[in-house]
RNA sequence: GGCCCUAUCGUCUAGUGGUCUAGGACGUGGCCCUCUCAAGGCCAAAACCCGGGUUCAAAUCCCGGUAGGGUCACCA
């Protein structure tokens, strides 16, 4: 039996993390035992516009390199591919409709005609007994074709009829066994009543089943607050199956939430983009009016990650890593790795907090790993868009480039980052960080200091690190200065920051003539 | 409230009856290295929710509390 697994997206707008790893729970499990990996939109809510909607989730999985082998085209138009097609609910729901008449003309499943007045006393007398209220609708005992010929005059919802003193039981890979009495499960809606247009709209629950069952789905890997409908739906599989050949209700995995603070992530909780996060969009050319229009940009989405630069093996290493270990002591586990390794079975059952600061930690570790080549390539979006460069990168912009890289070294993080280190050198003049110069530069005798160092730099040959670096000391020590407070003064003249790779490699990179004219201004500005 | 799920350092986790004076990682604090900032090295503080059993032995099994959470729609 080939392995099939799937992930239904509700078309928001934006692609949710909580989502993403109960999708990549999914991949990791087709692709461990070479099955198949399908997506699926449920817009039954009748999608306007629906490829705005779709795009930026189909666009943050390719992002990520979680690849689907059946399911929406990559181009969010509506279309889909593979056998099983379309892969959108909401043109699917002749199939559903169908459905739920055979269930009706087998006697399985009935049309409720109980007002909602009705229901609301038969709730609030349950209340007040404390008992559940379990609903059974009005014509549950009605014989299949009566129950057929009332709802073509006068169509109402569609009900499941569910079987009285019965146990349904399964297996659940992360809980284990759950046993439910159908005495506590109410006879769940199928259909919607027609709407005023007369369309009659299949329910979440139904569609599903459906859909799953069309699509040979072996195994359904959700997050935990589907878990209670798990045993409705048990029961409509049971019912769709009703004289047919050989079927088998899939396996099913119920992951655990994703919390944030101890409690499951919501967007009124998540912080607004820092001060800091602002300072680097803008850097790398954002506008303030891009930045307004853009409130998907929160850490609970993909695309924030991808706008500042994360490595993408680095977000997936971090997601699966919550609630899914190898073993005592791996944190940065290779994801070819993981899919050789990956269990339903070993995934925690308790909801895992997410810790941003753990996950910029992995990001760095990834980033680390990165050839001064590889980070460049990775940054040249960011360069790009921050106007440092121009599209085809000249060879020797770009060989420039690379020595940044090398020099930067670990100290980016983030794609992005890498702006931040190209810029002073890239620009024909650095910004001055007022804060910077006012500690660094406004000082008494700083100017006539870094007039002195300056004219040491003038006649240095070769004006390569090594050199530059043994006249730095030379002249910190004949002058009696510190060299922390040399560094701090230089470094802010050339570069308009007190932070930076080394200023040796700084200064080489700049060239001679450079780093005299911005000592010269800086001197001015003292 | 009914039904269901969960419970190891602040956080992510290892742990499936003895090897646990509970291991690793992030974060935090300290020290070292040092031209700023990173990176790196070393050290430290920090947890088995509570109460009963079972057993020679329990973080691990059972029961009961407690605390969190999910779900109870003609939403998904």
């Amino acid at each position: 039996m080939t392995v099939r697994t799937r992930f239904a997206p509700s078309p928001t707008g934006y692609l949710h993390i909580g989502g993403v790893r109960t999708a990549l729970f999914n991949w990791l499990y087709a692709r461990r035992h070479g099955g198949q990996f399908v997506l699926r939109i449920d817009d039954t809510d009748a999608a306007r516009n629906r490829a705005e909607a779709v795009k930026p989730i189909l666009d943050g999985f390719d992002w990520l390199g979680i690849d689907w082998d059946e399911g929406p085209t990559k181009d969010a138009s509506g279309d889909s591919f593979g056998p099983h097609k379309p892969y959108y609910q909401g043109q699917r729901n002749d199939k559903y409709v169908a459905a739920a008449m055979k269930l009706m003309a087998a006697g399985l499943a009935y049309p409720d005609y109980t007002t909602q007045a009705e229901q609301d006393t038969r709730r609030d007398l349950a209340q007040r007994l404390k008992k559940a209220y379990v609903h059974r609708g009005s014509n549950r005992d009605v014989a299949p074709e009566e129950n057929l010929r009332l709802y073509k005059e006068k169509p109402a919802p569609v009900l499941l009829r569910v079987p009285e003193g019965e146990k349904v039981v399964f297996d659940d890979h992360v809980r284990g066994r759950v046993e439910v009495s159908t005495d506590t499960i109410r006879d769940p809606a199928l259909l919607r009543a027609p709407n005023a247009d007369g369309v009659t709209g299949a329910l979440y629950s139904f569609a599903t089943v459906v859909d799953e069952i069309d699509f040979g789905i072996t195994h359904v890997i959700r997050a935990e607050e589907h878990l209670a409908n798990t045993p409705v739906q048990l029961l409509i599989y049971q019912s769709l199956f009703y004289k047919a050949l050989d079927p088998k209700p899939p396996e099913f995995a119920h992951v655990p939430l994703l919390y944030r603070n101890g409690k499951k992530i919501s967007k009124r909780d998540l912080p607004p983009l820092s001060a800091d996060e602002i300072a680097k969009l803008k850097a790398c050319g954002w506008t303030d009016e891009e930045l307004k229009g853009r409130d998907d940009l929160n850490l609970a989405t993909v695309a924030y990650y991808r706008e500042l630069g994360y490595i993408p093996a680095a977000l997936i290493n971090y997601l699966v890593r919550l609630g899914w270990a190898l073993n005592a002591t791996d944190e940065i586990i290779p994801l070819e790795t993981v899919i050789a390794n990956f269990d339903t079975k070993d995934v925690t059952k308790a909801p895992g907090n997410f810790d941003e600061k753990k996950l910029f930690w992995v990001q760095a570790e990834y980033m680390k790993k990165l050839s001064a080549e590889e980070k460049l390539v990775g940054s040249l979006p960011y360069l790009l868009r921050a106007k440092l460069v121009v599209d085809p990168v000249p060879d020797a912009t770009r060989a420039f480039l690379l020595k940044i890289a090398e020099a930067a070294a670990d100290r980016i993080k983030l794609f992005s980052d890498f702006v931040f280190y190209a810029a002073p050198l890239l620009k024909d003049a650095p910004n001055y960080n007022p804060k910077a110069v006012a500690d660094k530069i406004a000082k008494a005798g700083v100017a006539d200091r870094l007039k002195a160092f300056a004219a040491e730099l003038k006649a240095l040959e070769p004006f390569d690190p090594p050199t530059i670096m043994a006249a730095f000391t030379a002249f910190a020590a004949k002058v009696g200065v510190k060299p922390r407070d040399l560094d701090g003064s230089v470094r802010v003249a050339v570069t308009g920051e007190t932070i930076g790779f080394g200023l040796p490699e700084t200064l080489a990179l700049l060239g001679r003539d450079k780093v005299l004219r911005r000592i010269d201004t800086a001197a001015a500005m003292a």
